[in-house]
This record gives C-alpha cells, sequence and structure tokens, in this order.
DNA sequence: CAAATCTCTATTGTGTCAATAGAGATTATT
DNA sequence: AATAATCTCTATTGACACAATAGAGATTTG
C-alpha cells in the first residue's frame, strides 16, 4: 500500500512547477536542490512526465522545466498511474491494470470486493486532487500555525 | 499502492480458517490446495499469523490451524500491518510506521496533507472490517448471481 | 565558440519478495 | 514402540524492481 520514491519525488517536483506557472522555466538543479532529489534521478523523472504530456522544457542554457498544461488539469491519479501503475491494492480490481488473480473464484471472492471498496476510496481522492489544488494547500499551510491542533480545541 | 502478494495469501488463509471458525483445525495442505497457494510459503505465513495471535497450531498427525480467536475480532488492518507494515502510502503520514520524508518542510507539505487523507480513507475500511464481515459478503456473494449488473438497472 | 542546460541509454548496487529446501519436533494411530 | 502425518524453523535461492549514478550527446543562449 506504498508510493514509491520515484512517484513522490515526480509529485514533489509537479508541486514545484505548479507553483511556478505562468513564469518562466524552472532548472532541474533548482529543483532539485530545493526538493531534496538527486539531480540525476530527477532528470528521468522529467523526462518520463513528458511523456504524460504534463510537462514541456526547453533545452540549452536558460533551459528548463515548466507544466505542460494547467495546473488544475492535472491530477494525481494521472500522475501516479503513469508513473507507477495501478492505484487498486490489487491488480485483480483495477480498472486499467487488470490481472486475473490466483484466488479459486474471482467473481465471488469477498475480498476482492472490500479490495475494490479500498480502490473507490483512493481513487476518489487521487482522480480529484489536482496540482492546482496542491498550491492552494500549500498557500493555506503558509500561512497557517506551525500545528493544526491550535484549531482543534 | 499495492498489497504484497504475501499479504494476499495471509487474508485468503484467513478466511477459510474464518469460514470453518469452531470445526476442527484446517490443514495447511487443505488451504494451500484450496486457495493455489504455495503450501510451503504458506507455511511461514500462518507461522507468522501465530505471532500476530490470530491463529493458533496443533502439531502431528491430525494437526492444522484455527483461528485464535473469534472471527469479529480480526480486522484486515491488524493483519496487513504485521505482515507488510504501514497501510498509509507514505511513511511520513503513518501513525505506527512513521518515517520522516526528504521533502524540505513536512509540517507544512501539501502532498502529505493528501496522502494522509488517502491513509484515513485507506484506515477507514480496513478497521472496520473483520474475518466475519468477510464470511458474511461470502456467503451473500454464493447465493448471488453471476454478475452483480443485474441489480444495477 | 563556450557554457549551460536538457536527452538518452546503460549500468550498478542494493534490497525485497516469492518460493523452495530440508532437517527437526510433535502428535495420533496402530 | 513404530510409523506416518503434520507443524516448525532456518537457510538459501532466483528473479526482479528500485534508486541512484555515469557519461556521452544534442540543443540553445550569449
Amino acid at each position: 500500500m506504498k508510493l514509491s520514491v520515484r512517484g513522490e519525488y515526480a509529485i514533489r517536483a509537479l508541486l514545484v512547477l505548479a507553483l511556478n506557472y505562468g513564469d518562466d522555466v524552472v532548472r532541474i538543479q533548482a529543483i532539485s536542490e530545493q526538493q531534496n532529489i538527486p539531480k540525476k534521478f530527477l532528470e528521468q523523472i522529467l523526462n518520463d512526465l513528458k511523456a504524460l504530456g504534463a510537462v514541456e522544457s526547453r533545452r540549452g542554457a536558460a533551459g528548463g522545466y515548466r507544466l505542460a498544461r494547467p495546473p488544475q488539469n492535472i491530477t494525481l491519479a494521472s500522475v501516479v498511474r503513469h508513473i507507477e501503475g495501478a492505484l487498486a491494492p490489487v491488480s485483480c480490481v483495477s480498472d486499467r491494470f487488470y490481472e486475473r488473480c490466483t484466488c479459486p473464484d474471482e467473481a465471488r471472492c469477498p475480498i476482492r470486493a472490500v479490495m475494490g471498496e479500498v480502490r473507490e476510496a483512493v481513487v476518489k481522492i487521487m482522480e480529484q486532487v489536482t496540482l492546482a489544488d496542491l498550491c492552494d494547500r500549500a498557500q493555506r499551510l503558509q500561512h497557517a500555525p506551525q500545528t493544526m491542533l491550535d484549531y482543534v480545541i
């Protein structure tokens, strides 16, 4: 039930680009330093995100990356699915990455039913949240006090 | 965002034991055959579930396994946490398996906030569903028609 | 031309995971 | 007591994925 480091880096990098949407391109090295991501590893990831159509690049001096589409147009689900694969906890309940499992009767497997609900819950969030939402949240968290506990009282 | 094969086998084996709760013990081989799980692999897993206190065994001829507690007392969350570790998609939002991540400011990370919601959604289901619930579902699915689509119309 | 950047492919190291192997301990049955 | 059927324990293997590194190449700016 885990996101790979690669997937996490991808989202962190996209967040940086989303926060700079509309401005000039951002260099890999800047993202790398700001987010503590190994530069050469980040190169691969950004290139991969280009194939997704989430990102575009300019080469040469003064080169860099920027979002290829508006941030409200890029969901976490699309990113994670492209980088990692299925969002579902088991592939027998995955829509796009379906694989038959080894259980005796998939159609009547109660575990599968529950896992389907888990999948729904995860997909609901991941398909709904966009990079724009992350930017909004970032701003709110910026102006919030150290801990949210202050509000809970 | 995936459950390991080991974790899936564990739940499938426990389902068999839950369906036989109150009866005599069940042999590893029976579970192995019924669920298409490699026998020697299953041995390890059942032994591991003993450490969790979900299962108890009798050795020797006429030996086998049975649940150590009533099925309504064993949640999927407890099983998966014991076999796999965190339910959270990233360890920085995990309660019991927390690890600091490499992002610059964890407290104000909007990604972390979203991942926390994913965690909540998953945990809510996994902590609520017990082996007894799986048995109920199994029975309902047994008497249901081939596809659920019939009802959706 | 030179410097800074992105591009591409290969490789490496590490670790995890699924599975197998086999000797050992325990129990029921005869 | 002997035997057969089970669980028990630890080690090992093989395959693969993952994170990271390396380096030569292409492109653009100034």
